[in-house]
DNA sequence: CGGCCGAATGTAAACGGTTGCAGGAGCTTC
DNA sequence: GAAGCTCCTGCAACCGTTTACATTCGGCCG
């Protein structure tokens, strides 16, 4: 069943038959009928590696990311293949599994299957990768790092704002010792948000000990171990804010197994929002990263970037919200 | 860069320059290093749409999921990625979002891509569907469902296995009341697990009132409707087996907010192991499902099917096993 | 030295579409 | 009635491979 086959059946060329399925010419309107009766009846479809091979576009976008068991992706995932269907479009998904050189195996498949974009929504990265795709002409979109050039687009992710809004709840819950458990250090974005939690504190007015800034490493282990230490200080935090929400959840583990209490004794801040979050005991407050909105603007961008030939990249800035749920309460007396 | 300007770069045919790369016929050594110099300097690699468009093989094997957010997926799409990338081979990622009639959707996108097979691993599904893949003679591996034949196989899982350990164990900790929350029940493989339940309960010669067992929904708020439904009994469970994590997961929240205590008045049991299970206060005891072995199994079969002609689809046994952390404990006297 | 053989290589026809260009049919216009 | 215009439609080249078949070449044997 290709495209001579319905030809034959409809009695036209193979070149009416490809117009009337992409409606990219006039067609007599008994012609459409007789050549959409014949799909009809085979069951006709076109065979998409035929189309890429003659118009060099695949219709496919590709998709990395660090680690699909990293909950943070999932919905992403989800969303940006949603949009993509949506469009007509197909979806390659690749795992970097946070190692920089896994890089090179994504991008080579990525080129490899002719897409016709690519979100990177990792941190490792390599200039001289993107620069194999640039050079092709293929858009990309990034998650948070400063570039933009010729077909190159980047998501901004407002974690200031977000951790602002963190520390003024606690403050308004009338929280001075606030602690903060980063990511690992090499991260650019972990790094963003330590700083920012630093001017938020300064802002106001709070002093930071360094007993109360701990390095994690964005996984449920790393919260727990940095809250087992800094639970042997004399003088404990009243609220621990936290650079993930993972994280959040392994410092409430080791609070809730040192015998105290999530938010009684301890409140504890998550950020990103993952759907595990609100099923903790007790239920984390979090600053909501719209994972949805990212991957809908990353698609549709690459999307306009591919087919209106928009050679300008852009940046589109991403704001964050805060969710108050339990596990933050007003400081005991 | 294509096989043409590669074969002009090293004095040779196309045809030459397409043995060096596949490797299937006999090339002179010095021809064969110039070929591969030149396609070194040139930096080619072959067209997969093209190779597609002549050989009719894809590279390409569809995996069809319920919903990507549901914990238990995403370790399975991680798995069956790697081990397809390892041989080579790329994935399509699809969701029925647990909607009968996206199927249609899915197939379809999988018939245009012109996959080399297709693991369905959602229990939603259509003969009809499965027709139009097996017409085309694309293998198909199932999670779950009685059928094998031509070019379909199927995983099964020793859901009566894993039960039977964990009612072992309650009992083993002098449980005699012992609870039940399942699946939606128009779903075959909950009810596999419920029907498991009930007989080895009669192997125990334990008796279980009709009280003790409750239908959820294999999420979070499922298991906690149910609970908090059960705690108004007058006699109250010891223990309680889930037929999923989530489903544990919510009963524990509904226990811990009635202000009773996981396991010292009631012990949990959950379903699958998914990661989350271990981070949970307690950390759950749960019956593990080996998710990459099916994944692993899954792409395997049908690698052989596409590439040995395999014809006679198999069953594969997996086995389940339990895992002991601290959501179950001795009955309090 | 001629014929034969096997190994190495080239030629050209698929694979299934898209699309620029040419041409025919039907109609208006002078 | 011829010229010119539009609207449809068909022809054929092209996209980048694979592969069956043809061809060339060198060596070996009788």
């Amino acid at each position: 069943m290709n495209i001579r086959e319905v030809a034959k059946k409809a009695g036209v060329s193979i070149a009416t038959v490809s117009r009337v399925v992409n409606g990219t010419a006039r067609v007599h309107a008994r012609t459409e009928q007789r050549v959409r009766a014949a799909i009809e009846r085979t069951g006709y479809y076109p065979n998409t590696h035929a189309r890429t091979l003659g118009t060099g576009k695949s219709h496919i976008y590709g998709l990395i990311i660090s680690d699909l068991e990293n909950p943070f992706f999932p919905e992403l995932v989800k969303c940006f293949e949603r949009v993509a269907v949506e469009h007509g479009q197909e979806v390659l998904i690749a795992n970097t599994d946070y190692h920089p050189e896994r890089m090179h195996v994504c991008v080579r498949r990525m080129l490899e299957r002719k897409v016709d974009g690519v979100a990177i929504m990792t941190s490792e990265m390599d200039p001289e990768l993107i620069r194999m795709l640039s050079r092709r002409g293929i858009p990309i979109v990034f998650l948070d790092t400063g570039l933009v050039g010729r077909k190159v687009s980047n998501i901004c992710i407002d974690y200031r704002g977000g951790i602002d809004l963190a520390i003024g709840h606690l403050t308004s819950l009338d929280h001075r010792r606030i602690a903060f458990v980063s990511g690992p250090v090499n991260l650019a974005s972990a790094r963003i948000r330590h700083d920012a939690f630093l001017t938020a504190l300064r802002r106001k007015k709070l002093k930071c000990s360094p007993d109360f800034i701990r390095e994690g490493n964005h996984r449920f282990d790393g919260g727990q171990a940095a809250m087992i230490e800094m639970l042997k200080l004399r003088v404990l935090p009243t609220a621990v804010l936290a650079s993930n929400d993972l994280t959040a959840i392994g410092i409430m583990g080791a609070i809730q197994a040192a015998g105290l209490r999530v938010p009684d004794d301890i409140s504890v801040v998550g950020f990103d929002d993952i759907a595990l979050s609100s099923f903790m005991q007790p239920p984390l407050t979090t600053i909501r990263l719209p994972r949805a909105e990212i991957a809908e603007w990353a698609f549709t961008s690459l999307y306009a970037a591919s087919h209106r030939g928009d050679n300008q990249g852009i940046t589109h800035m991403v704001t964050t919200e805060l969710v108050i749920r339990q596990s933050t309460g007003k400081v005991r007396r």
